[in-house]
DNA sequence: ATGATTTTGGCAAAAAAATTCCATATGTCA
DNA sequence: TGACATATGGAATTTTTTTGCCAAAATCAT
C-alpha cells in the first residue's frame, strides 16, 4: 500500500531485543503472518501476546485504523503495536498494517463459504441457531420496555447488595452477570443453591438490598418462591422474564419481557443476555453518577482493559 | 471511525461555493453515498466528475488509502478530494474515508445498521449489546470451521461420560450446555469447582470419556490447567475457544474458534452460545443414529416439548 | 530475597497526512 | 474581447499519526 515509505524503511529494521531473539522476518502475506502468529506465540511476553491474539481477531479493525485506535482496542499502549511489528521484521507499525491492508483489499472475506443449503447437518444447525439469536434480537430492539428498564437499573444501582436468582436455563444469565457485577466492583451474591442454601441466604436480605429474579417458562423452578418470600419482607425486586404471567411479575417492582426465539426445542438466550448486559452497564452509570457526588470511587475495576 | 473529530469539524463545514451550490448535505452511509454520485454527478466540474467517477470504481482504495494516495490515483490534487468532500457536506477527506472505511469494514454486505438514535442511554446500551451480538454470529456464519466442529461432536457423541469444563465467563456457556445435554439423556458433569473438586473429579475420567473445554482471552483461568491434566491421562479433549493461541489448543483433539464482539468491554457470548448448541444437538443426532443401530432408546426426554 | 534482565507505559520528537489558503488558470457571458 | 465568476494546482499550515527514548515495573535466575 504505501509501499514506497516501506522500502526506504526496511533496511533501519532494529536487530536488538524481541527481533533478533526471535528472528521473525517479515511475513509479506496476511497468510504468512497468521502462520508466523499461531506457531510462535507461545514465547511472547504478556502484552505481546496479547497483541498478537487481538492482530488475530479483529484483522479489520487492524487494517482501516490507527495505531492509536488499535493499541487502544488491544489494551495496549502504541509503543508497544510499534515494538510488536519490529519484532516481526516489519520497519514499523504502519509496515505491518499494509499486510492488513493487502489482505483485506483482496477479498480478504474470500473464505470457504461453507455449502449453505444443500450442505452439512453441522451447517444447517449452526444456520439455524444463528438465525433464531438474530430473531430474538431484533424482536427485543422493537419491543423492549425501556421505562420499565430504567426502573430496574435505578432499583438496581441503589441497592446495598444485589441477590441475583436464576435456575436452570436462567442461570448461565445469573452467572453471568453476576460475574459482570463483580467486575465492575458491584458486590452481589448469584444464589446459586449449591447446599440448598438459597433460602437462608435471602432471608438476610434487608429491604436496602434488590434482587434481580430471571425465570422463564415453565415457571417451574424455584426461583418464583425465592422472589415471592424476599418480596414479603419488603426487598424491592425487578425481573426479567418471558412473558407478563410469569409469577414473578406480580412479585416485582419492575420487570421487562424478553421473548426468545427457540430452534429445535432450545433457546438460544442471546436476547436476553443482551438485555442483562445492558442493565449492568446502566447499574454501573448510575452508581457512578450517584458515586461522583457521594463518597469516593467505587469502583476497582476501573478502566476497560479485560473486564470480561 | 474517527467520529469525535468530525463531529468536532462538521460545523466547520464551508457553506460557500460548490457546497452551497449543490447543497449535498453528508450522506452517512456508502449506499446513500452512491445514490447521490449517480445522481449528481452530471453537472459537476470537470475534476470533481473525475474523483466521482473515481470514488465510484475504487471504493476499497478509498477506503485504505490517503488523501494523497487516493489524488494520485485519481489524477487530482489532495486539495480537489477534500474540496470534493466538503462539496457533499463532509467535513473532510477523512470524514468522507470513514463512510469507506464503514462499508468495508461491514464486509460490503448490507448490514442492516443499527441506527441507536433514540436518544435515551438505555436504549443506546441496548442497541450496543444488540449490535455486537448480531455481528458476532454473523462472524461465526462465515469464519466456524465446520470440519474441526465435527470431529468434535464425533468425538463428544461416542464418549461414555462428557466433562464440561470452563470458568468465569465460560462458565455460564458450560451451564446451559450441560443443562441441554441432561435434557437431551447425554450423561454429562459440569465441573464447577465448588469445593476445588475440579481436579479430583476430572482425574477419574478414562479414555472412553471425553471433555469439552471452552476458555477465552486471557487465559487465566484454571481451565487450562484442568485441561491439560486430562490430555496427560489420554482422555480426548475438544474445545470451544477463542483464538489459535488458546493454552487448549495444543492439547485439544479438535477445536473451534469462536470470536466474540464486545461493547463497553464486555463480550457477548451469543456466538458462542450458538455454537455451543448446535454442538449439543449435533451430538444428540449422532448419538441417535448409533443408538438407533447399538442398543435401545437411550433418550429418556425424547420428543421435543419444553426441552429448555 | 537480591540483583540483573526483560518488558512495559508514557511522553516528546519526528514523520506523515490532511486541510487551508492563495495565486493562477479556465471558462462564461455581455 | 474583457470583466467576472468559478475551478484548479501547489505550497504553507495545521493536525494527526507514528516512532524513539527512557524511566518504572515486572520477571527471572541466582
Amino acid at each position: 500500500m504505501n509501499s514506497r515509505r516501506t522500502i526506504e524503511r526496511a533496511d533501519a529494521v532494529a536487530d536488538a531485543g524481541v527481533g533478533a531473539a526471535l528472528g521473525y522476518s517479515r511475513p509479506g502475506s496476511y497468510e504468512e503472518l497468521r502462520a508466523v502468529l499461531s506457531s510462535g506465540t507461545a514465547r511472547l511476553p504478556k502484552k505481546l501476546r496479547q497483541v498478537a491474539i487481538h492482530l488475530w481477531q479483529h484483522p479489520t479493525a487492524v487494517a482501516l485504523g490507527t495505531v492509536t485506535s488499535v493499541a487502544r482496542e488491544a489494551g495496549v499502549q502504541p509503543s508497544t503495536l510499534v515494538r510488536f511489528a519490529q519484532a516481526f521484521g516489519y520497519s514499523g507499525f504502519s509496515d505491518l498494517q499494509d499486510v492488513f491492508k493487502v489482505h483485506l483489499a483482496g477479498g480478504g472475506r474470500s473464505r470457504e463459504r461453507w455449502e449453505s443449503g444443500s450442505g452439512s447437518e453441522a451447517a444447517r444447525l449452526v444456520d439455524g441457531f444463528i438465525g433464531s439469536s438474530a430473531t430474538a434480537l431484533a424482536g427485543v430492539r422493537d419491543r423492549l420496555d425501556l421505562a420499565q428498564f430504567e426502573i430496574m437499573s435505578e432499583t438496581l444501582a441503589t441497592a446495598d447488595l444485589i441477590y441475583i436468582i436464576g435456575a436452570k436455563r436462567a442461570f448461565s444469565l445469573v452467572s453471568y452477570v453476576s460475574l459482570a457485577l463483580a467486575n465492575l466492583g458491584v458486590r452481589n451474591l448469584a444464589l446459586d443453591n449449591v447446599g440448598s442454601t438459597a433460602f437462608e441466604l435471602l432471608r438476610c436480605a434487608s429491604t436496602s438490598d434488590a434482587v434481580l429474579a430471571v425465570s422463564f417458562t415453565p415457571y417451574n423452578s424455584i426461583t418464583p418462591e425465592l422472589a415471592a418470600s424476599a418480596a414479603q419482607r419488603g426487598v424491592p425486586i425487578v425481573s426479567l422474564t418471558d412473558s407478563a404471567f410469569s409469577p414473578l411479575v406480580p412479585v416485582s417492582k419492575a420487570y421487562v419481557e424478553v421473548i426468545e426465539e427457540s430452534f429445535s426445542g432450545f433457546k438460544s438466550l442471546s436476547a436476553t443476555l443482551a438485555v442483562a448486559m445492558a442493565l449492568v452497564l446502566r447499574v454501573e452509570q448510575r452508581r457512578n453518577e450517584a458515586g461522583a457526588r457521594g463518597r469516593d470511587a467505587p469502583n476497582p475495576a476501573g478502566s476497560s482493559e479485560g473486564r470480561t
